[in-house]
DNA sequence: TTGTAAGCGTTATCAC
DNA sequence: GTGATAACGCTTACAA
C-alpha cells in the first residue's frame, strides 16, 4: 500500500505538494501537478483515510442507528439514507442496536471514534431520555421518536393526526366497538393512541379496550386471543405497529372470525405481507423515502452550520384503505 | 475529549505507561495502574479508536457487506453477525449495495481505508467474478453466493439439495404438472434449478416450463399471469425466491385460482408473511442465524491465522411443509 | 517497572 | 509555487 511519500518520491517532489494537487486546495504549477498524477496513477495510490481523519478530525461517512434492523420501516429508511448520502459522496454505516441501551452506547461511541461527519439516530426511550447527558459535539438528527432534548434536529411522523384518521375511518365505515393495541416500547404509539381517542371521543364512542404490550407478533396474538374470548367481542381492532397486526391478524384467523365482516383490522406500516393476505390490510403508510431523505439532508445542514438553531421536520402518513376494513 | 497526554500528565506518568495499563500489555505497579485508572476515570477518558488503528493498522470492526438490506434473509443475517460479533467484543459495520458493482467497490474501499479486521460479504455475479482482481490482503468470507475463487472462505446452502427437496416434495404430494419460477442475478437459482430439475428426472417427469426472470414481485407476477392465461395450465409452481414466491402468490390469487386445489405453491426463505396468507406458504427454510455465526467464526479464524487453507462450510435448508402443496 | 522517542499517513503552518 | 516540519493520538522498541 503505497503512502503519499512514494507519490512524492515518485514525482520528485514534497509530500505537502502531493497532498496540495490530491485536495485541490492551494496553486500549484501545471507541470507539477501533471507528474504528481501520473505517480498516483502509476502506484495506484488511494490516500489513507484513517490518517486524514486523525488529522482533520472529521470523514466522510454518517453513521446510522437503527433500532430493528429487521423491521422494515427501518430498512426502508436505510435505503434512502443510502441513496442521499451516496449522492453527496458521503458512505453510511449502518448499526443494529436492537433497542438494546448497552448496543446504542457501543454505537454511538465507534461511530464518534470513526470521526463520523454525522449521526441519524432512532434512540429507544430510555436512551433517548438520557441522550442530552451523552454529551458529543457530533451532528446528529433523530427519527421517528420524540425525544426531549430541545438541540436535536428531528424528523417525526405526525402521528396523532394519523391515529386519528384511522380511526375516523373505522367509525366513518361504521364501526363502533373499537379495540386498540398499543405498542410500549417507542413514543410513536402514545401519540398515535392519542389521535385514535380524540377520534373516539368526538363520536362520543369510548375504546373497547385498550392494550399497551410489547411490540411483537406473539404479544398481539396472545392479547386478541384474550380479547375474542371474551362474553362481548369487538367489532374492530386498531393496531399501531405492524408487528402488532400481524399477531392480530394471526389470531382472528385462528379463532375462525372473518375479516372484516366479523372483525375489522387496521394498523401502521407497509409490508411486503400487507396486501397479500386475504382480505389486504388497510393502514397508514408512512413516507419511508422521504424520512430518510430528510433526515439525510438536515444532517448536512447540521453539519455545514452546527450552530444553527434546531429544526423538527414533521410528515404525514397516508391512508390505504383497502378490504380490512371495507364498510359494513 | 482528553487524549493520552492529558491521562498520563493527570497520573504522574508517561503516555506509555498509561498505554501500558489500557492494554494490559505488560507489568505495571499496582500503585502506578491505580493513579493511572483513576486518571482515566476523572477524566472521562476513551482511546482514540483512528490514532490506535492508525498506529496499529488494525480495528475491533468487521464489515458486512449484502446486496440487498430489504431482504428479509440478509438482515437475519445481519442480526447474527453483529450478535457473534459483539461476543467477541467487535462491532460490526453494516453497508448495502443495492446490487451496484459500484458500490460493492466503494465499500469495500471504505472498510478496507476503515481498517476493519476483516469483511463478510455477499457479492452480485459481476463482482464476483473480478473479486480475485480486487487485491487487498484483508481477509473476507463470502456468503450466500459462490464465487469462482479459490482461496476465499464461504458459507454457502446446499441449494441443489434443496431444491430436489423442494420439488420432490411436490411430486410426492401428487403433483405433476410443474412451472418453475428462478432468479437470473445470483449464483444460487441456477444451483435450486439443478436440484428441481435431478427430482422431476428421477420421476421421468419433465418441467411445465422454466423461467429465469429478475427476482422481483412484479417479474414473478407477470410470468404467473401469462403461464395461466396457457391452455393447459401447471398443478404446481415452484420458485427459488421469496420475491417471486409473493409475486405468483398475488396473481394466483388476481386469477382467482384456489392454492393448492387448483394449483400448488412452493418456494424459499422464511418471511413474515408466508405463515400469515392462507394458505400458509410451503418453503425451504434457511438456516440465517447458523449462516451468520458461522460466517463470522470463520472470519475471527481467518484473522487469526491469515494463512489457513480455505475452507468452504455448506449448510442444509430445511423444507417446512404447509398447506399451499398439500396432498392432492 | 517506567520513560523516551520514533513512527503510523495525513494536512496545515511556516518559511523561502 | 514549493518544501520542511509539526501535529493529530496512539503503541512499542529500546533504554534506563
Amino acid at each position: 500500500m503505497p503512502s503519499i511519500k512514494d507519490v512524492a518520491q515518485a514525482a520528485g517532489v514534497s509530500t505537502a505538494t502531493v497532498s496540495r494537487v490530491l485536495a485541490n486546495t492551494s496553486r500549484v504549477s501545471d507541470e507539477t501537478r501533471q507528474r504528481v498524477l501520473e505517480a498516483v496513477e502509476q502506484l495506484s495510490y488511494r490516500p489513507n483515510l484513517i490518517a486524514r481523519s486523525l488529522r482533520v478530525q472529521k470523514s466522510a461517512k454518517i453513521g446510522l442507528v437503527v433500532s430493528d434492523i429487521r423491521n422494515p420501516f427501518f430498512t426502508a429508511i436505510g435505503r434512502a439514507v443510502e441513496d442521499a448520502a451516496y449522492e453527496q459522496g458521503y458512505s453510511v454505516l449502518m448499526c443494529n442496536t436492537d433497542e438494546n441501551p448497552e448496543k446504542e452506547e457501543l454505537y454511538l461511541n465507534v461511530l464518534h471514534d470513526e470521526n463520523v461527519a454525522g449521526i441519524i439516530f432512532s434512540p429507544t426511550q430510555k436512551f433517548g431520555a438520557k441522550l442530552s447527558t451523552f454529551n458529543s459535539n457530533i451532528p446528529f438528527v433523530i427519527i421517528d421518536r420524540v425525544v426531549n432534548m430541545k438541540q436535536a434536529d428531528m424528523v417525526l411522523l405526525d402521528n396523532v393526526t394519523a391515529g386519528y384518521e384511522l380511526a375516523e375511518h373505522l367509525i366513518e365505515n361504521g364501526y363502533r366497538k373499537i379495540a386498540g393495541l398499543f405498542g410500549n416500547a417507542s413514543t410513536t404509539a402514545p401519540e398515535r393512541n392519542q389521535g385514535w381517542l380524540k377520534a373516539l371521543r368526538e363520536h362520543q364512542l369510548k375504546p373497547f379496550g385498550e392494550y399497551f404490550i410489547p411490540p411483537r407478533i406473539k404479544q398481539g396474538y396472545d392479547t386478541t386471543l384474550a380479547l375474542l374470548n371474551q362474553a362481548e367481542r369487538p367489532d374492530a381492532i386498531f393496531t399501531s405497529n405492524s408487528l402488532l397486526t400481524a399477531g392480530v391478524f394471526q389470531a382472528i384467523r385462528d379463532f375462525k372470525l372473518m375479516v372484516p365482516n366479523d372483525i375489522a383490522l387496521v394498523g401502521f406500516d407497509e409490508t411486503t405481507w400487507g396486501e397479500l393476505v386475504d382480505p389486504p390490510i388497510t393502514l397508514i403508510a408512512q413516507p419511508t423515502e422521504e424520512i430518510g431523505r430528510t433526515a439525510t439532508e438536515l444532517l448536512f445542514q447540521r453539519i455545514e452550520e452546527p450552530t444553527r438553531s434546531p429544526k423538527t421536520v414533521i410528515l404525514k402518513g397516508k391512508l390505504l384503505a383497502r378490504g380490512s376494513s371495507a364498510k359494513r
